[in-house]
DNA sequence: CTGAAAGCGCTTACAG
DNA sequence: CTGAAAGCGCTTACAG
């Protein structure tokens, strides 16, 4: 019991052994395998502990790793556009990260700049440096980039089918739906939709929801109405105020129902710029329910994706996946559907007795050539 | 050129270099060490190249992590608490997480419950799957936690010193002074403070500066007006409600200079709730200038900390300490300080021209037996 | 200019 | 009940 580390640093298996006057064997088993160190004398399995505890061991994960192929890590690949991690992102790694904790596995961010630069860099993320990965919000399809077969993949809001991999969503559409529906319950009728990126599958969603809705209550959807803004504030912003200027003294729109939380604070600060406020003269949703929504006055009528929960489900898919044969032998992996909860609050309210025209806005108008 | 991988599976050094018709050692140096690869045939170094780009040979860090000792990885502790990642955690993370990409470096999130049980896990993080440690915001002391000393730290915000570990905080103390001469200069002096938790430095230093800026304008310091509140939001409208039960019928404080943001809102909160309108009734500030100072309206007047810099100043300090020798013999390094800027917006008016006092809450009282 | 060999710290059949 | 040995994939002196 009077050896020491051989060189002064960190503790080894063998420093360990060599203490406890055992082999490498039978540490490696009484510290690794309890239920198989049954079968070792409980003298040498107490020797080999309190071996280990004075020298302080600690086992070397990097070696672990090279023979077990297992480096007890999930990644997380998303982009991260402009410098900005988004809430979405924070509130879906939040979940990652404390499912993945709960089970003993680190979690690796990875960021990229956007999705077309993810074909090389995912490769090299895959380098026996992480278990499997989780892909957040990924735009490229199956022939832009072809995942490493070696780790598996689960993805969540996906924008395309990706083979063998499953998707974690939430359902946008149902989401949209109930929103619309609950903006016609408060007597509002010409609704416009500021609506996301085209083309992305989660902004087609929500539009799907929001045209169903319209129908149902036999509301004409009017062409007008349906502007394709994007997802940030800055684009909400801007969308907000071309509408308004080309569409100066027709009819005003009762309610806004934006892509997501940041469009409709984008929304909201153009109607402010020509003097109309929330929900007094006109209502204002958004999406997501983030942090933002119930940040804002007035707060933002929502609605709530279980982002933490996905993220939680998605470490759970994950680990499930790992260690397993041939995952890409087994069928295309069904998506995974979360349900989505409507998050009333302040900035819908009821349709305005009288109907108001779009004002003249002090703004000048947009210098064009 | 025909061999293809042994196991069917990942490419080895091992399958480039039979692939190659050299050694390992060939291979490996030509792939790893292009300037001292200069002695090497250009016609050799030509195949290896060939082979492992066929093979779509990726190096296996395990393994080199086993003999190089470097994880290419540095870890990230927070606390985490009550499941909720602050906005302040995702500013500092997305500095460093983007610091370390540019530099090949992978990130690694580590979430605590609390910096008591700290001691224990941060050891077993550093086994050999990190190369350095960033403490984020640690409130321990080193009585408490006794930090691993193969490994380098560098700490944002610590609330105590730490024994070779830099520390990089902000100038906090000028933040709070600057705040509060702004507010007096926009003619208010019956300053409030809601304060962060006690006996922490950082909350210390904001009461500190704001004392300071009282005397510097003669302003006699109101024990009364000097609150301890917490860190969130609840806690801030808690605190403020609370005051101005106990406090109705007095004069109304011109203005609340709110130790964060999210205070901040939730003093708003609890003004709003007894009719007070921010800027026109009462003035109210922040401080961190997050995300949310920004979200809610009116926008809030804060103290911008550059946490994104911060967090990559962090990644450089303990980049520039791995691999060098024994840190833990220097001297104590100074800390880093990064000056601070005030961010007025419209939270802050003009003092109201009349008096006001605190009206009587419609609330019910707090049912004392 | 290139290769054989040792070794990083661990796990796991396989012998005794 | 315990130990000797091979091997995970790589890097790096050290020989030729």
């Amino acid at each position: 019991m009077i050896a020491k580390t051989k060189n002064g640093g960190v503790a080894t298996l063998a420093d360990v052994s060599r203490t406890a006057g055992v082999s490498i064997a039978t540490a490696s088993t009484v510290l690794n395998r309890p239920w198989s160190s049954k079968h070792i004398t409980p003298a040498t399995r107490e020797r080999v502990r309190v071996a280990a505890a004075a020298l302080r061991y600690r086992p070397n994960l990097a070696a672990r790793a090279l023979v077990s192929r297992r480096m007890q890590t999930v990644g997380v690949a998303a982009v991260v556009d402009g410098g900005e991690l988004s809430h979405y992102f924070l509130e879906i790694f939040n979940g990652i990260v404390t499912a993945a904790a709960q089970r003993g596995q680190n979690t690796t961010a990875f960021t990229l700049r956007d999705w077309q630069q993810a074909a090389e860099r995912i490769r090299d993320f895959c380098d026996g440096r992480i278990d499997g990965m989780i892909l957040l919000a990924p735009t490229f399809t199956h022939a832009q980039v072809q995942l490493p077969a070696h780790i598996p993949f689960v993805s969540i809001h996906a924008n395309s089918a990706l083979p063998g991999v499953v998707n974690i969503e939430s359902d946008e559409e149902a989401g949209a739906f109930a929103l619309t529906q609950h903006l016609i319950a408060r007597g509002h009728w010409r609704i416009m939709h500021l609506a996301g990126p085209a083309g992305l599958i989660g902004a087609e969603r929500r539009i799907s929801g929001y045209k169903r809705a319209l129908a149902a209550a036999r509301i004409p959807l009017d062409r007008e109405l349906l502007v394709h803004a994007g997802y940030t504030a800055a684009l909400g912003c801007e969308a907000m105020r071309a509408w308004l200027q080309k569409h100066a003294g027709e009819p005003l729109p009762h309610a806004v129902f934006c892509a997501n939380d940041a469009v409709a604070i984008g929304c909201s600060e153009a109607l402010a710029e020509v003097g109309l406020r929330v929900p007094a003269d006109i209502s204002v949703a958004g999406f997501d329910d983030s942090f933002a929504a119930r940040a804002v006055v007035p707060q933002l009528t929502s609605v709530r994706q279980p982002l933490r929960e996905m993220g939680a489900r998605a470490v759970e898919l994950l680990l499930a996946r790992i260690g397993r044969a041939s995952p890409a032998s087994a069928a295309q992996p069904k998506a995974v559907v979360f349900p989505v909860e409507l998050a009333p609050r302040a900035s819908v309210g009821a349709a305005p007795r009288v109907e108001q025209a779009v004002p003249a806005t002090a703004v000048a108008a947009a210098r064009t050539p």
